[in-house]
DNA sequence: GTGGTCTAGACCACA
DNA sequence: GTGGTCTAGACCACG
C-alpha cells in the first residue's frame, strides 16, 4: 500500500494561483499580488506565500523582478495546462471512477457533469 | 480560503478498510484482520492501525470483543455509504467538474467514465 | 503527579466476594462458589477467577481444601474490614470529599447519603 | 457484572485539566500549557498529552488555534461540571453509600464531610 | 515556538 | 493469541 503524502497549504495556493492564470484572471505578463496583499488576503503567514512564490519560480511559471513583483511567464499556462491534464488523467480521473463504480452511481444522479461535458464541446 | 488537513495514513487506512465494507469484502459481522496482522500487511506501525480501528470503532464502523477482535457493525455499510456519498456530491465532484471545465475536457476524453456510467446503469 | 494503576478485572471480582463476605453474604467457615460457577456466573475466564482465588488465599481470607473447594477463614471479615475502613479514609473519604466541594454540593443534595448515615447510627 | 476498564494516564490528566478549568484556575478563553510544557511539568511522554488534548478537543472543552495552542472554550465549565454531576450522583454516590452501609459508618467517623457541606451551604 | 503524525519497541490484562 | 497504553525519539508544517 502507497500513502499519499500530506498537500502542504503552501502548494494549495500555489494551485488556486495556477487555477486564475488558466483561467484568465491573471494572464501572461501581468503582476500577480504581492507577498503582503497575498498574504492578508487569504489569511496566512508570509512566510508560506514566499514559499509559494519560490516554488512557482522554480517551475518558471512566474519570476521576479526585484523591488517589483512576481509576473507569469510566456510559457506559464501551457506548463500548468500540461501538468493538470497529467495528474487530472493519472490520479483524478481513475480515483474518480473509482468512487462511481464503488457507489454504483447512475447516469441520472450525475447529470450535471454530463450537462458540464456538453458544454465544453460546444465551445470547440 | 480553507485548507484541507493532511490526510494522515491512519485515515487513509480507515478509507481502504471502509471501501472493503462497502465492496462486501468485509460483510457485516465479520473480524477484520487483528492490529498485528494489518500492521505488517500494509508494512506500518502497530499504533498507526491501532489508531484507525480507535477512529472506525468511534464512528461504529467496528466493535470489538476483548481478546478476540475487531468485528464489522450491523450498521456499518449504510453509514459509509451515506458519508461517503456526502463527500462525493459534495466535494468531490464539484471539484471534478471544474477541473473538466478548466481543462476543457470533451466527452470523448471522458469515455472511459461514460461507459463505466452505462455499467453501473445496467445493474440497476 | 503520581498514576493510579489499574484495577484489573481480577480485583474487581474479589473485591466483590469480599463485599459477600462482610455483608454476611458468604459467612465464615463457608464454602465459596468453584472457580467454573463462578466463571460462568461473571461471564468470564476460568483462568481469571483462579487468579482472583489464588490473590484472597494468599491475603489468609480464604483457604483451600483440595478437592473440595475454597472456604472462608475465621479471620476473614476483621481483616476486610480493616483493609477497607483504611482504604475508605485515606482514599474514597477524600476524594469524595474533593468532589464535594469541587461541584460546591449542598446539603440538600446528599439528603439521601445523609440519611444513610442516621439509620446507621440507630444500629449501633 | 460490569467491569470498568483501565483508567489510562491520560484519562487522569484530562480529569485533572477539568478540575483545573471547573475551579478557575484555567478560565474561559485562557491558554492551556502547551503539549511540551505539560509533558515535562507531569513528567510524561509527549505523546499522552497530545492523546489527553485530542480528547477534550473532540468533547468541546479546549480548542486549537494553528501554531499557537489550545485555548479553554466558552462552553466547558459547564459541560464539565454537568458531566461531573451525573458521574457523581450516578456512580460515585451510590458507591460511596454502599461502602458506609457495608463499613457501618457512623456521623462521628464522617464529621469532616458534614462540616464541608456546612462550608458549602454558607457559600450559596 | 506551536500542534500533529509516525515509528520502534516495550509491557499489561484478558481469552 | 487479542486489544490497549505508554515511552522515547524523530520529522513535518505552520507562526
Amino acid at each position: 500500500m502507497e500513502f499519499k503524502d500530506t498537500k502542504g497549504i503552501f502548494q494549495q495556493i500555489a494551485d488556486s494561483i495556477c487555477d486564475k492564470i488558466i483561467s484568465g484572471e491573471f494572464p501572461v505578463g501581468s503582476k500577480i499580488p504581492s507577498v503582503r496583499e497575498q498574504a492578508s488576503a487569504v489569511g496566512v503567514n508570509q512566510n508560506t506565500i514566499m514559499r509559494t512564490y519560490m516554488e512557482l519560480q522554480r517551475e518558471n511559471i512566474i519570476n521576479n523582478q526585484r523591488g517589483i513583483g512576481f509576473f507569469v511567464t510566456e510559457s506559464a499556462p501551457q506548463q500548468i495546462i500540461k501538468m493538470r491534464k497529467e495528474e487530472f488523467f493519472n490520479v483524478h480521473l481513475p480515483e474518480f471512477m473509482r468512487q462511481v463504480k464503488l457507489l454504483n452511481l447512475s447516469k441520472e444522479e450525475l447529470k450535471p457533469l454530463l450537462d458540464q461535458l456538453n458544454e465544453n464541446h460546444e465551445d470547440k
